[in-house]
DNA sequence: ATTTTCCCGACTGATATAGTCAGGATAGAC
DNA sequence: GTCTATCCTGACTATATCAGTCGGGAAAAT
């Protein structure tokens, strides 16, 4: 239900291994997908979707690949995240997703739930840096939840 | 990414129609159908499915319907969606589903990150009573998290 | 000029979800 | 006892989304 699509693991997984790399000049695609393991012609798409929002800067050429265009501690899983999946038109309902109609626009019972559902979410995502992620541990302040398995 | 799914959203205003409709005796399929816009022949599998869990008892003939076994005070949405999805085997990658093997088992950098998200909506939802719905309000120690649309 | 890389849109295939269908079982109405 | 309304049950189909591919074009270095 809440497992995040395929697109965005191979998305944080790419830029997890720019932030690793931050410093060695420009990466090229082939080096990420082998390094972690995604299809290669898949992780070209994504990384040019994620170039759209200027979280990576792309250059061509013989000595061409990808660089993060910040420093690791300031992108967040959040921006990451946010810049793949088209957002929701604003007003529409959460959990209706689509265009299609919700036949409780207004006086649905649970719009309130599934929108602090994704806050939560959302608040944990943008609390996490590429950082926070190369350092191999959670933001302090987010620790508090985490509870068991 | 984390809408959730049509069966689990139906299975909710299901048991939402039941709470509001307690102590009418047993209440018919089409009646909830017809009251949630479900489509009548999926909301029977559904219902069944929930039957299972043991958080609603189902009367068969003339007079017979669903109702809830507990009051709704006693139900929460973790309850009722926890029973729809089959649980991810133990020992899994959270995002890795299916029984596909993840290529970073063990030294996976995110699968804390997924693993953190997946507990803070449960403890949402495991938060949240049948009775907090039809209250109109959400539960009092879940409001700070709640943040602007 | 050629190679190596990213660029870009259209396309295909797999998978999970959403929903249907036909018929059987049970309980009450008559 | 028969009839009807309801839930029960599994197998089935359709659809939408996701995952991934393909072919070719454009910049940059050699």
């Amino acid at each position: 239900m809440l497992t995040p699509p395929k697109k965005g693991q191979y998305a944080l997984r790419a830029v997890y291994e720019l932030a690793k790399r931050r410093g060695q000049g420009p990466i090229k695609i082939s080096a990420i997908a082998e390094a972690q393991a995604i299809p290669h012609r898949f992780l070209e798409v994504i990384l040019h979707q994620l170039k759209g929002s200027g979280l990576v800067d792309a250059k061509r050429g013989y000595y061409g690949g990808y660089a993060l265009s910040k420093p690791p501690a300031d992108i967040t899983v959040g921006d990451v995240l946010r810049h793949l999946q088209r957002e929701t038109p604003p007003g529409q309902c959460v959990a209706c997703g689509s265009q299609q109609s919700c036949p409780f626009v207004g006086r649905c019972a649970f719009s309130l739930l599934w929108q602090r559902v994704k806050n939560a979410a959302y608040e944990i995502y943008d609390s996490t840096t590429l950082q926070d992620l190369l350092d191999d541990h959670a933001p302090v302040e987010a620790l508090k939840t985490m509870g068991a398995a």
